[in-house]
Parts: C-alpha cells; sequence; structure tokens
DNA sequence: CGAAAAATGGACCGGCAAGTCCAGAAAGCT
DNA sequence: AGCTTTCTGGACTTGCCGGTCCATTTTTCG
C-alpha cells in the first residue's frame, strides 16, 4: 500500500497526513470530511486515494500514527532523563505546556474512537503508545532507585501505570473542562508520592 | 421539545433512551444509525423524531444524561459514605468491578467526542458528572480528616481532583487495552496516598 | 529523446442515513 | 358517544460524502 517513489510523491503524502492532523484537531474526527482535507492540503481526491488506497481509514491511521509519534517527542528530552529530581519536575512541567497549548483537543482519543473497535490498527497504535510511556515512566523511577534517591520497595510498574493513567485522565478532563487543573493535580500527586518515598523520608 | 402527556409515550420515550444506550454501548456512536435504534427498540421513525423532535443529537443527548445518571449512581452506596478505610476499600471494588463489568464501552466518552464540541449541552452533561463526583470523594476524604484519620494538612481537593483524574484515565486506559490494570493501580496508588497521610503515619 | 511509471485534476456515481410527511390508530376528555 | 390530542407506521425525499474513473501532466530512467 502507498507505494511512494518520487520525492514529489514522498511530500505530497506528508503534506496529506499533517493537513489532515491539523483539521482533524479543528473539527475532531466526526466533523471532518475529505473534502475538507483535500481543500486544506491542496489535493485533489485522487491523490488522497492515490497515496491511501485503502481510503479513509488507512489516512486516519497514518495521521493517528503521527501524532502517536508527537506525543512523546514533545516530552523529550525530559522523559529521557528522568534520573533526578529536577529532572522529574522539569519533565512535569513540559507535560503540562504541552497539554496546554494543544488545548482541548485530544486527536488521539477521538481518533481512537473513530477506528477504534473495528480496525485493529488503531488500537495498536495507542496501545504500543501507552507502552512505551510507561515503560519510560518506570524507568524514571528505577533510575531514582538505582542513585539510591527513592527507597528500593517501591512498586515501579504499579506506580508507573497510575501515573500514567492520572495523565490519561488529566488530558482527557482537560477536553471537557478546558483547565489543566485535573492534569496537574495528577502530576503533583504523583511526584509528591515519589518524593514521599524519597530515601530519608517518611515510612511506608 | 419532548412534550409527553400519557403513559403510554413516556413509556415509550423511555424504551428509546435505554435501547438507544444499549446499541450505542455495543456499537459506538459512529457506527450507530437511528434505523439501529429503530430496529431495537421497536419503534418507528416518526417516533424517534415526535419525542426527539431535534433528531440525533437530541437523542444523544439524552442518552449521555441516562449514562451519566447511572455512573454515580452504580458506585451508591459506597460513594455517598467514605467515611473509614473500611469503605474507602469497599468503594474502590465497587468502581472495579463495574468498570470490569463494562468491559471496553465508554458510553460517555465518545457520546461526548460525537456531539461534544457542537452542543455545549453534552459537555455541561459532562462536566456536572465530574463535579459531583469530585466533590463526593473530597467530602469522603474530610469525613476521614473530621474523623482525625488523616492529617488536616492533606490538601483534600488537590487530592481529589488527582484521584478522579487517576479513575478516568484508568477507565481510558480500558479500552484500549481491555484490562484493568491501570485503573487499578490509579485507585490503590490514591489510597495508598491517603494512608500515607494517615494520622500516626509518615511524615509529609 | 522517448517510453514507462508516477502524480495530478476533477467530473461523476451511488448508497446510505437523517429527516419529512401524512394517513390512520389509540387514548384521553367531557 | 364524539371530539381532540397523542401516538404510531412507514413510504418518501434529500443531501452529503466516500469512493471511482479517466484524461492529462510531470517525472524518471535507459
Amino acid at each position: 500500500m502507498a507505494q511512494v517513489a518520487t520525492a514529489k510523491g514522498r511530500a505530497t503524502r506528508a503534506r496529506i497526513v499533517e493537513g489532515a492532523a491539523e483539521v482533524l484537531r479543528e473539527q475532531g474526527v466526526a466533523f471532518t470530511t475529505l473534502d475538507d482535507i483535500r481543500s486544506r492540503t491542496g489535493t485533489s481526491k485522487s491523490q488522497l486515494f492515490h497515496y491511501f488506497p485503502n481510503g479513509k481509514d488507512e489516512l486516519l491511521l497514518a495521521v493517528a500514527q503521527f501524532e502517536a509519534d508527537r506525543v512523546l517527542e514533545d516530552q523529550q528530552p525530559h522523559l529521557g532523563r528522568l534520573d533526578s529530581w529536577e529532572s522529574w519536575q522539569r519533565w512535569r512541567d513540559a507535560v503540562v505546556e504541552r497539554y496546554e497549548r494543544q488545548g482541548e483537543h485530544c486527536p488521539l482519543g477521538s481518533l481512537f474512537l473513530q477506528v477504534g473497535r473495528s480496525r485493529p490498527g488503531a488500537r495498536a497504535i495507542v496501545t504500543e503508545l501507552m507502552r512505551q510511556w510507561q515503560q519510560q515512566l518506570a524507568q524514571g523511577m528505577l533510575a531514582l532507585q538505582a542513585k539510591d534517591l527513592v527507597s528500593p520497595e517501591l512498586d515501579v510498574d504499579r506506580t508507573a501505570a497510575a501515573l500514567l493513567a492520572g495523565i490519561q485522565g488529566g488530558v482527557t478532563m482537560m477536553m471537557s473542562t478546558g483547565d489543566s487543573t485535573h492534569l496537574k493535580a495528577a502530576l503533583d500527586t504523583g511526584l509528591d508520592y515519589l518524593r514521599a518515598r524519597a530515601t530519608g523520608s517518611g515510612d511506608v
């Protein structure tokens, strides 16, 4: 599928994906037609189907992958170096900033719901994103343990899972309420949880 | 809108809402047509528009309200009596059980995304649900404080917000991954957070 | 240069699903 | 009973939007 041979072709394909991502963020999947994407990207119907022979679903899937890649990228380099209290704090700030900038649109959430159940592809993209995300959080906690900053008794996997859930929920709530209170609360409470298990701190 | 005068009419309207809720859970909003709802509920097109003159959007909104009401109901009586460690634990079990039973379908999440942006009504329903939910959690924490089970220094509002975010995220992740690990992790970590602030426990 | 392959434009088609309409049955009211 | 209101059935219309098709242009490459 989508055999792209020339540089021009590759550029067009990328333009379509990026433009589609924009439109989808603005209008949501439910209200976006191929014509919207076509006009935004300055392409024709035949181009859309040339690069995505399986039609809308395939295009949406490509956009989902595109967005998923950005999610982790936008948290770098902090997410990759969670080995001190300061770096965790910087990462926290980066996450808040990224989602406050993104505003009320969760491109992946809606894309998942649209393509979701039927196509296993969408599910795979989201699952894989979450797996990597959580894995990096866990790795950061292990780094704290290795540096003897956090008790070795901390259940890293469970804590990482809870933190990730808090972020997801915080972002979800931003979509409905429009403000980032819950996201911040989840992040800060999660960091508190870690700090309370700092070596030399309280028990439990 | 929807002036229902007779008992028969009221019954039909209720049948439509409940049947629609079923179909929507099974198929998702994106793949549900009025005809699906019509056939499931044994009604005719004109009945649908008789009870919901503004068409599909109005019906979806009614379903959203219906589902929202159930969310808190299903957590009772536990959610209303969070005044001991045991009751918090029972509530936690009730939440896990409810969502495990519900499986991979988040009726509100998808409804919100569909009707979402355009109609302010959907947003209001979700916002109000979240407000009440969080308020009840906060009240439970205050109860613990009043009984001198938890430090009075606990930031109740922030903690309740974080816990709610964790639940939302946990449920979201259940939709993609199909298992309740994250929901449990969020709940258990949240309860840990409270217990770590039990009177006579560690510092912070 | 010239043939083949890739890229593009845009008219057109067809189906589906939301919404309309009206006739007729049932229920309420006095 | 008889009149009004509510409720119901289902045929019909309508517009939108995903997808098809083919002609034309541009690029690649020997």
